[in-house]
Formats: structure tokens, C-alpha cells, sequence
DNA sequence: AGTGTATCCTGCAGGC
DNA sequence: TGCCTGCAGGATACAC
């Protein structure tokens, strides 16, 4: 489910709602998304004040003082929805996994109906450890086209599963590298070392824009994505090729095409992303 | 070393 | 209506 615009929109969502809180108490209704016991866990973040709420890939990380962290990975299903005191009329979570109660009332609940999301705390350390595994973030003004086009280097991944990796860019799932790599014209499944620098570099360009765009629209619902609100992102009606198999391509009308690559569909414009260069 | 496969889990859509 | 199959935005342990 959510990828980096998803999670981004979350984190803006939540900062004016948890900032400064403090986690008064820890309900842990779904043990296995957490990496250790319950107990430990609560153990660790109550009493903790959140200092502020950043992201990294596609991590929602709330900060504690002393500069420790609680990181929810939000998996396919997962969504970080606070609640007021009182909760206005707001529906219940259908599948709660861990409940954050804070010390004005108000609560914090990650909600995840297929549990793939997980939620840790983790000390300053652990997380520069876990921070270095994740590639460069592709919104950092710093991440220039010829690192992409270097970093592609000797692959012979296919660039769609090449992009799915988060240690070689950040934040990238599977409907922005479709978008992605419709936008630059290039074939899903050309090995990453095929493509040349000027490719590299609209490929970079279109994952830049891609990403802008969503958080723009507040990311892309398919099913169960919701921002902190409850809301839905407005990016699908965006979408060029995302889920769009057999309906015509926005640019040039010829059918859009699915194929499978490491057991993951690939959507692509067969006219407008051929599979090598002419 | 660097890839692809299978797996975790629940819910939904579509075919019969 | 109900049963079955396939599919889903992610990440990772494993086999080759």
C-alpha cells in the first residue's frame, strides 16, 4: 500500500495531532506486528514524549526525547489514524493492532488489516544502523540524475524490480515505478544497466515528478489507503497505467498492457515504453 | 553477489 | 447464495 507520497501525507497529517504528546499507556491488540514482546515494547515508549514525527522511505517515524524513535512500517494495509477527545463521529478502526493512549485523552491507533506493517522502537543507534540500509531519498535536493544513472551501474535487474529496491532509492512501490517508468518512456523490464544517462536522467526526473504530484493529491487510494484523517488520497484519477490493463493509454490510446515480474504485476504503455530502444 | 520465489495475512472481485 | 481462485500499495528469508 503505501509508498513514500503515501506515508509523507500521513506524517503531515499526524504532526499537528501528536506533537508534544505524552504515551500515557500501550494496548497491543495485535502482537505480531510488533518485533518484540509486548511488555518491552510498552515498556520502552511509555512515558515518552513525542518530540516530532518525520519520514524516511516509506517509515512514519515518530520521535521521542533522547532521541529514540517508534518506526511503523505500514506494510500493504496499514494506516496511523489519531483520534480527538472526544472522537467526533469518527468510524472505528476495523483491525487494530497497537492503541497509543496520550495523557490529554486523545489516542493514536495503527490499524492494519493484513498485518504486514510492523511498529518498533528503537534506540538512537538501532536506527542510524536500519537508516543506512535505505537508499537515497529521491525528493532530497541533493540526489542529483547522475547518482541514479551511476547506481544503476552493472544491474541486470529489471529496472522495475531495480526501483522496487529500497536500498538503491527509497520510497518507490510498485504503482510510482509503473508511473515512473511509463513518464520516461522505458519498458519495465529493460535490465537497469541498459539504460543509458539521458534515460537516467528522465527517469529521475519523472520519479521526481511522480512523487511531487501525489503528495500534492494527498497520495493514491486504491482500497485501504486513508491519510490521518480518514481521508482518501485524489492521485488515482492521475494514474496512467497503474491497474489500467486492457483501457487505453492516456497519450497514445493503444491498450495498456500487465505482465508479471518477481511474481508482481507491471503495468506499461507497450507503444509509448518499448522494450529496447529504437 | 545478485536475482527470483515463496511466505506472512485478510478481504474482495469475478467465475461458475 | 456459496464456493473457488486469483489478486492486492511490502519486506524478507531462502535457494540458485
Amino acid at each position: 500500500m503505501p509508498e513514500l507520497p503515501e506515508a509523507e501525507t500521513i506524517v503531515r497529517g499526524l504532526r499537528p495531532a501528536i506533537t508534544g504528546r505524552r504515551i500515557e499507556r500501550v494496548e497491543v491488540p495485535k502482537p505480531d506486528v510488533l518485533r518484540e514482546g509486548r511488555r518491552s515494547f510498552s515498556a520502552k515508549v511509555r512515558g515518552r514524549t513525542i518530540g516530532s514525527v518525520e519520514r524516511r522511505a516509506k517509515n512514519v517515524l515518530i520521535v521521542l526525547d533522547r532521541g529514540r524513535r517508534i518506526a511503523v512500517n505500514l506494510g500493504m494495509t496499514g494506516q496511523l489514524l489519531p483520534f480527538p477527545r472526544p472522537p467526533r463521529g469518527r468510524r472505528r478502526p476495523t483491525h487494530p493492532a497497537v492503541r497509543f493512549r496520550f495523557d490529554d485523552g486523545s489516542l493514536l491507533v495503527f490499524n492494519d488489516t493484513r498485518r504486514f506493517g510492523t511498529v518498533e522502537c528503537l534506540d538512537p543507534e538501532e536506527w542510524s544502523e536500519r537508516e543506512a540500509r535505505f537508499g537515497p531519498e529521491p525528493l532530497d535536493p541533493a540526489y542529483a540524475p547522475s547518482q541514479l544513472a551511476a547506481a544503476l551501474g552493472t544491474s541486470r535487474a529489471p529496472i522495475r524490480s531495480w526501483l522496487l529496491d529500497q536500498r538503491r532509492i527509497a520510497g518507490i512501490g510498485n504503482i510510482y515505478a509503473a508511473e515512473a517508468l511509463f513518464l520516461s518512456g522505458i519498458h519495465p523490464e529493460r535490465p537497469a544497466r541498459s539504460i543509458d544517462l539521458e534515460e537516467a536522467t528522465r527517469l529521475h526526473g519523472s520519479i521526481r515528478m511522480v512523487l511531487e504530484d501525489a503528495i500534492d493529491e494527498g497520495g493514491t487510494t486504491i482500497r485501504d489507503y486513508r491519510n490521518a484523517i480518514g481521508g482518501e488520497g485524489g492521485y488515482a484519477r492521475l494514474l496512467f497505467v497503474y491497474g489500467r490493463q486492457g483501457r487505453p493509454c492516456r497519450r497514445c490510446g493503444a491498450p495498456i498492457e500487465r505482465l508479471v515480474i518477481s511474481n508482481r504485476s507491471a503495468f506499461f504503455c507497450p507503444t509509448c515504453q518499448p522494450p529496447r530502444r529504437p
